[in-house]
Parts: C-alpha cells; structure tokens; sequence
DNA sequence: TTTTTTATTGATTGACGAGTCAGTTAAAAA
DNA sequence: TTTTTAACTGACTCGTCAATCAATAAAAAA
C-alpha cells in the first residue's frame, strides 16, 4: 500500500521510536529489529531511510538537542530584562521534557558518544558554547567583564545539577534547581558591592 | 603451568584490562575476547573468576570509585582547617588520574549504567551523598547553617566543571576547575557579610 | 602414592544482529 | 497503456559474541 510522500513521516516516526527505545533500554544498546517495531515498518525500511544504526542514532541526538535548543528560543523570546533572560535559559534546561527518561538517557549516551563519534564530538559543543555564549550576553549588563567567567560558572552547575537530579534518588524538581542556579547568580552580582 | 594464589593477581589483571577497554573504546561495547587479550588469559578464565560480564563491568566501576574515594581520603588526611578540607576534597576530584581518559570513559558509562543497573545506581548515589555529607561538614564551620545546600551547589558544580572539560575541546586544566569551585566558595564566604 | 583442589584453555554451542537483495505493490509520469 | 519511480518487505548472509564444557596440568592434601 505504498502511498507517495510516506518518508518524512517514516523518519520522524523512526527517530521517535529510537528515542523512545534508547529510554527503554538506558543505552544505545538498542537494535534495529526493536526501533523497526516501535516505529511500525521492516528493518529493511530503517536501514533504506537512514543507512546505518550510527546515523540513525545520530539523528536522534539531533533532534533531542533542537528541541532543547527550541525551548530556549522559545523561553527567551518572552524575556525583556537581562535577569529574565538568564532564567529563562536556566528554567528551559531544567523543562519537564528535559527529565523525561528518555530525553535523560539519550544526554548521558549522546556524553558517552561524544568521546569517540566525531559528529557527536562537534554537537556537544556546539551546544555547549552556545549555551554559554547567550548566558554571557545576558549577563554582561548584570556583572560586567566578569560575564563569561561567570556565565562559565553557570553553564556547568546547570549541568551538574542535571546529572545529579536524574540520577539522584528523588523526583526532579525543576523549582529547586531553578533556584539553586539564580542563587548563584545574586552571589555574583552581590560581589559588586564589594 | 598452574601456580597457586593466582585469582587475586588474575583479578587484578582483568579489571585492569576491563578499564583500558572501555577507555580505548569510550563505551561498554567491549567484548569478554578483548578483556581476556589485554589480561593475557582466555577468556573462559574471565568467564570463571566473574561469572558474566556484567560482573566485571561492575567490578571495574568498584574499582574506579574505591580509588576516588582513596584520593579523597588521602587528601583529606593532609588537612586541617576547614579551608583546606574543602580544597582537598575539589582538588581530588579533579586529579590528574580523574581526567585520564579510561576514567573519563568509566564515569560517563557509569552514569549511563547508574540508569538502570541497580548495582551501579546504589553505588553512584553513595558516592554523590558521600561527597555532599564531607562538604557539609567541612563547610559548616565556614557558613553555618547554610552548609548542606552550599555543599550541594559545590557538588553539583564539581561534576558539572568535569562533564565541560573532560568533553570540552580544550585540555583539562586542574588548577581553573579548582579555582572555579573555590570561587564559588568565596562568594558563599562572602554573603555571610550582607 | 593417591586423591583432591586450583588454574587454565580449546573448542563448541546457540543465539542474535547489522546490513543486503531480490522482489512486490501501487502510484505517477510518459 | 506502458514505463518509471517510490514505498516496502521477507528471507538470507555473514559475522560475532557470551557462556559452557570437557579436558589438562600441576600443586597440595591425605
């Protein structure tokens, strides 16, 4: 029954089903056969689409990271005020999606490809600098030249609360590590004072 | 040529050898052969000391932390304020032998493994609540009350600050992730002023 | 000396998995 | 209407890998 125009609807329903495997399962070790199932078609389909078990993977990642990178359009753009914007990256790194299981499993693999897979290598980072390049523009009216040390600081204690929310034992509460992180941020600009 | 009182030196061998693969490969897509080559044994002897590989997987993350946790120690050992008790602990963790590639590679996949492993997830979480309970007590002669939630933002910035830069493009630099940490503990000094 | 225990391996099994390919069906183009 | 193209799959190949087992060899115990 084959209808014209099935392929970006075949890729999104494929990438979808690899997230949701990579969260079943905690890792990438997930086989074609699994992520075929969930997404409905033959594994000869997947690998007709996407080639090989790497680059649907990769695709994967892509797509966790632009809806992260979504988010933090999307949450900026409601954002006057420098301090606004600055929670607003902070709130969007710590968005109900974000501690969705299969959202967290596929950063802590997408951590794991990044020390081998090259293309992976050149996604984190991308992320990574962006992140603290838009931290460092907001906060340059609120902490002067100190504003990429500090936007540095930022970005890794995002981070680092992250990992130890989702792996930690409690429910993630994204209230809490909101503010721990805007905590960080009165600290810094109280330093003025001084 | 069997010689008596091998297991131990065999073991030894073997986690070893585990720990190098999954820095070479950066994953836990290592197979028994390859442990068993490296160990220089066959691969039905690793099969006979651990039983499956799961086990030595986890043996080898046993391994890794029980040595973090010496290098804490150790540190710990040479300090007496508070101050540096604090120093120490960051310094640790940020050790020469904590940015080796295979360690690197050992945390991430544990971090992975912590997901669904409930071996690996005992284990990560007391190591996290380890951490946090030896910074709050060491801080609690600095900032009082306000210890646990300080210790908690310094971990957290602790594994973040290693996340970036074992990652990161740039070479580790142990000296900037410690005194980002510390930094941070100046400002929380500091606050006791207001 | 015989027996037991410890150390060790080669060979094998049984299962599974990535990727290929030849072939099918139906829509679109010629 | 014929031909081409897009969507799709079942069956297969070739490889790999975890785990088992039967067997060997030497040390230790009886």
């Amino acid at each position: 029954m084959p209808k014209v125009g099935m392929e970006p609807i075949r890729r999104k329903a494929m990438v979808q089903a690899t997230i949701e495997e990579i969260g079943r399962a905690g890792t990438l070790d997930v086989t074609v056969t699994q992520i075929a199932k969930r997404a409905g078609v033959s594994t000869a389909l997947v690998h007709h689409y996407f080639g090989s078990k790497e680059k649907i993977f990769m695709a994967a990642m892509r797509h966790v990271l632009s809806v992260y990178g979504a988010e933090v359009r999307g949450a900026l753009l409601m954002s006057d005020t420098p301090q606004q914007r600055v929670e607003a990256i902070v709130r969007a790194s710590f968005s109900t999606n974000n501690f969705k299981k299969e959202v967290l499993s596929a950063w802590l693999n997408f951590y794991v490809a990044a020390q081998t897979l090259p293309e992976a290598q050149r996604l984190l980072r991308v992320y990574q600098r962006r992140i603290v390049s838009n931290l460092t523009s907001c906060l340059r009216p609120m902490v002067g030249a100190r504003s990429p040390a500090v936007a540095r600081r930022l970005a890794a204690l995002i981070d680092g609360i992250y990992l130890r929310m989702g792996l930690g034992g409690e429910e993630p509460n994204a209230n809490i590590a909101v503010s721990m992180v805007l905590e960080l941020l009165e600290l810094e600009q109280n330093r003025q004072l001084h």
